[in-house]
DNA sequence: CTGAAAGCGCTTACAG
DNA sequence: CTGAAAGCGCTTACAG
């Protein structure tokens, strides 16, 4: 920490540490030529206030905290664009924490730790089911502002960006079937993601609403790595009556799935047609496959508005009710879907 | 910020704040029942120290700061992947900070921002031009310990982790050479990177050193956009003379040229051989190319040993001189180069 | 317009 | 082992 403190920026300017602290904050009350001078010595002692010390006494930090699992997972390339973007249109610095691997115990600590002093507001990305701890904390502690996305917790009162997973899923089976698929089956994704839960619903749903048969093995299960899907693709294929189309989870899991079936000398999607969900830019693991069709979530947009939400709820005098947003996702042609062979 | 503060939690344990203080940090000279005492009181309270106050008096704010150029570029995913398994082995949080696009203000404004209170350390990633207002800042203020990487700037005492840019380029071209080529021409990289000067430089040394012309045209330069090596690439194969062997200044750029190569109706590497550096494990904009062969520079390890150094140097009672360590590249062959055709 | 003083929530000698 | 007091570096009423 630096040095040099108000106090000596007070005695070389000649007056006094309030002075000082106003010119600092543009304040307005001082005379341009006490102005000028204070702010020479702030020059030429390169001064910076001690961001401790004002944070403790203005209850404010100017900062503003990003909780994610696994920055460096590459879905998370739109979004953290959308937060970048974002964040250079307020005037807070913007910290980015990552949970390795989603522990629970380490995001409730980046959760405790930046509450308690750290940042004026917290952005949650994602739902875990391991993330009880860390919501309690929330729901207990209503010391910063929090934004929640994908994450619709009841009884928390904080702003919600949502997605309509549920939704998307069954426009992403009903696209399926409109190209003649019935034996449609779903991998789904990581078990620890509440959206797991809401996308094999979504699938479930269509294909009852249409009277489709959920055959037995038709829901295969992935581990929380994203290479799983390649063995869950390997026991559809495996099956007496494997499925003509397979619906996964997100794009990670379909990127392994479509390895699976080209391994296997499989053409997709004359063979079999595949389809993801997110239309994640970049995909994990250095996938060469055809392109995804996919059901495109706009994680730019969100990243962008939920900096853009937390810039103007924070710089309101007084607290703001808090807002829920629903995105809704579409379908995006790509080159894994075709009509269905037989 | 939280509203129960020591002051509650003392008089809830019928205690003194000192007393308080002692059992938040473990300091002993507390009987076990007043300990307990203590610890009832603060579950009961769900009190967390305020953490401004706290690093206010210490002088040790516990976090760690990582500046970087644009987060979401996929060519960190090996580096952060270092960082967060780093981060692990510490008691530190760390705080991932994204200038986007580098822009020279507002990572000066992270630099000043974290140095003042916010972070015991700083991590500071690339080497840039426009970073002399940042770095000038660091020569003057030694406020906290900070770890450049990549970047060797003359007296800053600071640890240093290089990589030896230099050295990888000239085997870059000698491998190149050793497969037959004679017209081997260099796409710069990003022209605000001093890198890019280094692996220029290698390229050039490394031409001469064996006889070879480097012709005119043959060295291209890029934009800040790696999207940019494709209208690079195009100038050379519209050269009266074309190259046989490319040598690009990074894998993002690379990437690019192969795209250009193959939209020509190029054969990769029958007709043209590329190579890239970083060995980068994520490529840009959906890459579909074969795989580059390319200079790997072990960016998990310096990631990772960032962090080490950081935890054992904040650890240690006294201040430590700074270390530098050069790391060494090597030739990963892939699949974009072969022998000279002509 | 200016400054002395209190106070933000902690920790740390110091005295007992 | 325990607590009263000073102090970390700021900001903010308050009085002038």
């Amino acid at each position: 920490m630096s040095n040099v403190t108000i106090r000596d920026v007070a005695r070389r300017a000649n007056t006094s540490l309030a002075t000082v602290s106003r010119v600092i904050n543009d304040q307005g009350n001082v005379t341009e030529e006490l102005r000028r001078e204070v702010l020479n010595a702030i020059r030429d002692l390169d001064y910076s206030p001690n961001h401790a010390a004002r944070s403790l006494v203005k209850r404010r930090t100017n900062n503003i905290g990003i909780i994610v699992n696994n920055l460096h997972d590459p879905f998370f390339y739109d979004l953290l664009r959308g937060f970048e973007d974002g964040a250079q249109q307020t005037s807070y610095d913007v910290l980015f924490c990552s949970v390795v691997n989603g522990e629970a115990a380490t995001k409730e600590k980046y959760v405790r730790h930046l509450s308690s002093g750290v940042v004026d507001a917290i952005i949650l990305y994602g739902s875990y089911l391991t993330d009880e701890g860390a919501v309690r904390y929330l729901r207990e502690n209503r010391t910063v502002e929090y934004v929640m996305i994908e994450n619709d917790i009841p009884n928390v009162s904080c702003c919600k960006l949502l997605v309509d997973n549920l939704g998307g899923a069954q426009d992403a089976v009903e696209y399926l079937i409109r190209h003649g698929h019935t034996k449609i089956a779903h991998i789904c994704g990581n078990p620890n993601k509440k959206v797991t839960m809401d996308r094999l619903n979504g699938y479930v749903n269509t294909m009852c609403k249409n009277g489709l048969e959920v055959r037995e093995n038709y829901i295969q299960h992935t581990s929380v790595k994203y290479c799983s899907g390649y063995e869950s693709m390997q026991r559809l294929l495996d099956l007496p009556q494997p499925p003509t189309a397979v619906f996964c989870s997100d794009d990670a899991i379909a990127s392994f799935a479509v390895r699976a079936a080209l391994d296997r000398g499989l053409r997709i999607p004359q063979d079999i047609s595949i389809m993801g969900f997110d239309h994640q830019t970049i995909l994990p693991d250095r996938y060469r496959g055809p392109d995804i069709t996919s059901m495109e979530q706009p994680l730019y947009t969100i990243g962008l508005e939920s900096m853009q939400l937390l810039g103007q709820r924070l710089s309101a005098g007084e607290p703001q009710p808090p807002v829920t947003k629903l995105y809704k996702t579409h379908v995006v042609e790509m080159e894994t879907v075709g009509p269905c062979g037989k």
